[in-house]
DNA sequence: CCAGAATGGATAGTCAAGCTCTCCGTTATG
DNA sequence: CATAACGGAGAGCTTGACTATCCATTCTGG
């Protein structure tokens, strides 16, 4: 298929498509002449592929990027995972020392607790936690790290479902591109089906509470 | 205090500062005189709380605004959460109308076993779960909406434990600053963990796994 | 076969967000 | 009273993600 086609299958502008392929976002397509070219639907799932990261991943285009070049390396899968948890947890914001330290010491109880590797910060993953757990505490919110460990275990079998998701293909490209579809989209579910919950119990719990004033 | 220490305090620049009371986010200081202002502590607990919101949260300036005034405004804790997971959740990307419709399908099944309340599609927090949903379809992860049932049953016990964090406060404004930050905090909190957690199955299940070439 | 549309490629322009910088007249302070 | 800080307002800057315009070539329908 040609641009035009491209453009329609894969609900992306021509604009975009060119900018996409200049970045390098998009492979080149294959030469038909010296300034003609040719796409595959492999061309189109790319495509999808980049827009369900920016739109519902929420990622900037240099991440798409690098994730991107992740799945087509020739890394481990697990590897290849880190990438894209690195990716997708994006620079952490930073945090006074003292919080930090704090945080990092609640963080290492819960990491020996569930039998989990402890990461020496530096990671975008680990340093993303510290700074958010270090953030409770500077609003005052002691009670959210406190039950730390309570959402610890809850995550652990969260961990377990998204096993199962990946568990039983054979191909390895087919673990990559399920893996990392599982962990942007991932995300992005579980929050949402955390927040119809909390709906639930908090209409539940404080439905009927006066207002202020 | 004055610009220079509330600037200080809170880890904020001076410029900055200015920028927010220009675009209201921050309430103007108590005149001391016809152009000098005094500010309180709470300006500062307020600039911390702008600083969580956009930097571990993610929101964009506009939303803070929106839910700095639900936190203002005189409405229920209950109404005022809904306007924290509307502006957490953001606008959602546009979908195929049949993918949607499907992953309406679905998402109406789990929510009914759940016991939730149905919201018709129109919330961002609703919308937002079916673009999702919707995406990982156009994708060809199936596996992942068939484990839908799991991560709500998950997400149920994850917001029980939220309810934890905020019961037991007993004024009306502590209710509501706890219940904002233990959402937009605790999404990215709960994010973290589950990411931690899959790298620990990820390495058992896939760590020796062989590269692709 | 040829007129007109489409293609690929490159460059420049646009737009929003989120600051940051510079002035300026006023006010506090050692 | 000299000088530093303040508040307020406006313009400027940077990044990210496109979008628009050209242009020389290539495809395509009558």
């Amino acid at each position: 298929m040609r641009m035009a086609e491209l453009s329609a299958q894969s609900g992306v502008p021509v604009a975009t498509v060119k900018y996409y392929l200049r970045e390098g976002l998009l492979p080149p397509g294959e030469r038909t002449s010296p300034n003609q070219a040719r796409y595959s639907p492999a061309h189109v799932q790319r495509l999808r592929l980049i827009k369900a990261l920016t739109d519902v991943g929420g990622l900037p285009l240099a991440s798409v990027g690098v994730v991107l070049n992740a799945i087509d390396g020739d890394e481990t899968p697990h590897r290849t995972m880190g990438v894209v948890q690195e990716e997708l947890a994006g620079p952490a914001p930073k945090v006074s020392a003292e919080a930090a330290e704090c945080a990092s010491g609640l963080l290492e109880d819960v990491v020996r607790e569930n039998g989990w590797k402890w990461h020496e910060p530096g990671g975008a993953v680990m340093d993303n936690l510290v700074a958010a757990l270090a953030t409770a505490r500077e609003l005052g919110q002691d009670k959210l790290t406190e039950r730390l460990g309570e959402y610890a275990r809850l995550a652990s079998r969260v961990a377990e479902v998204d096993v199962g998701v990946v568990a039983g293909l054979t191909s390895v490209d087919k673990i990559i591109e399920a893996g990392v579809v599982a962990t942007v989209l991932g995300d992005r579910i579980f929050a949402g089906l955390r927040h119809l919950a909390q709906e639930q119990v908090s209409r539940e719990v404080l439905g009927g509470a006066s207002p202020k004033r």
